[in-house]
DNA sequence: CCAGACGTTGTT
DNA sequence: GTCTGG
DNA sequence: CCAGACGTTGTT
DNA sequence: GTCTGG
């Protein structure tokens, strides 16, 4: 699904992209081709009328960059590191989940991406693929988020953690899988981001998209580099021919048929 | 009632 | 906090 | 998502 | 095999 991806854009060019305003304060997260799990990351969310204040001064402000952990640590939780394991929600049952219900209905966000990686079992080990757009423009991964206090008394430790959103595969996806991220054209993110709307206002949104709106998306394999958490270099994201170095590898046998 | 989980993917 | 399982 | 660990007592 | 850490 989406458990790694690349996204390299500073907060400025995403505030210019999505229209919205950079509040990460010279905090945010460099650009990244390997983002995984509990990582930092630049999210964009709207402008809830609760947020106004920590956000930007009281005023309204449209949409905003900000900063969060990936991986969502509900309200509730003792300890945080349960968002390790709660990184993606699936489309069909994320209202449903205590976990994650709160933040579907009133926490709603996009994770900027550039592209994302899934891995394929091949024999005896899995290969990945990364999926981008080919005019290179952003892609916006539909997410949800939660703000999370320490109950620790005395504690006034707060985090802010996300998730991204699985719907089942479409299109050249389908090639290499059963599920992947939800993304969103600009023209759903108002709808997708307005969270004093409820849930079922978005829930044309959350299924699969029509394949036609994958037809700008490459799926292309790359090197088992991006396995290891410490790389993080753009020759991740290049094409890769693994027959290079496992001569007896049928590439085509691990793709689906259509 | 209390205790324990709260999630996904993929594989068997 | 809320649901599920025992 | 993958990689890497997977344990305790007791001493510094 | 399964959990934790990144």
């Amino acid at each position: 699904m989406c458990g790694r991806y690349a996204s390299t854009r500073k907060p400025a060019q995403l505030a210019r992209e999505f229209d919205a305003v950079d509040v990460t304060g010279g905090d945010a997260p460099g650009p990244d081709y390997n983002i995984q799990p509990t990582h930092p990351v630049l999210v964009i969310t709207g402008d809830h009328p609760n947020e106004w204040n920590r956000s930007v001064g009281g005023h309204r402000a449209g949409r905003i960059v900000r900063v969060m952990t990936w991986g969502l640590v509900p309200r509730w939780a003792k300890d945080p590191a349960i968002g390790s394991r709660m990184f993606a929600a699936r489309v069909e049952t994320v209202a449903d989940k205590p976990a994650f219900r709160d933040a579907a209905a009133a926490r709603r966000c996009l994770l900027p991406a550039d592209g994302w990686y899934e891995w394929v079992r091949g024999p005896g080990r899995k290969y990945p693929f990364y999926s981008t757009r080919y005019d290179g423009s952003a892609l916006a991964i539909a997410g949800i988020w939660s703000s999370w206090s320490d109950p620790e008394p005395g504690s006034t430790r707060r985090l802010d953690t996300c998730a991204v959103l699985t719907t089942p595969a479409v299109g050249p996806l389908a090639a290499i899988g059963e599920r992947m991220p939800l993304l969103l054209p600009p023209s759903a993110w108002d709808r997708w981001l307005d969270t004093t709307a409820d849930v079922d206002t978005v829930s044309d949104l959350m299924v699969p998209p029509p394949a036609a709106e994958l037809t700008a998306i490459e799926v292309r394999p790359v090197s088992r580099e991006v396995n290891r958490a410490q790389h993080h270099g753009p020759r991740l994201t290049r094409r890769f021919d693994w027959t290079s170095v496992t001569p007896d590898l049928d590439t085509s046998a691990l793709l689906r048929q259509g």
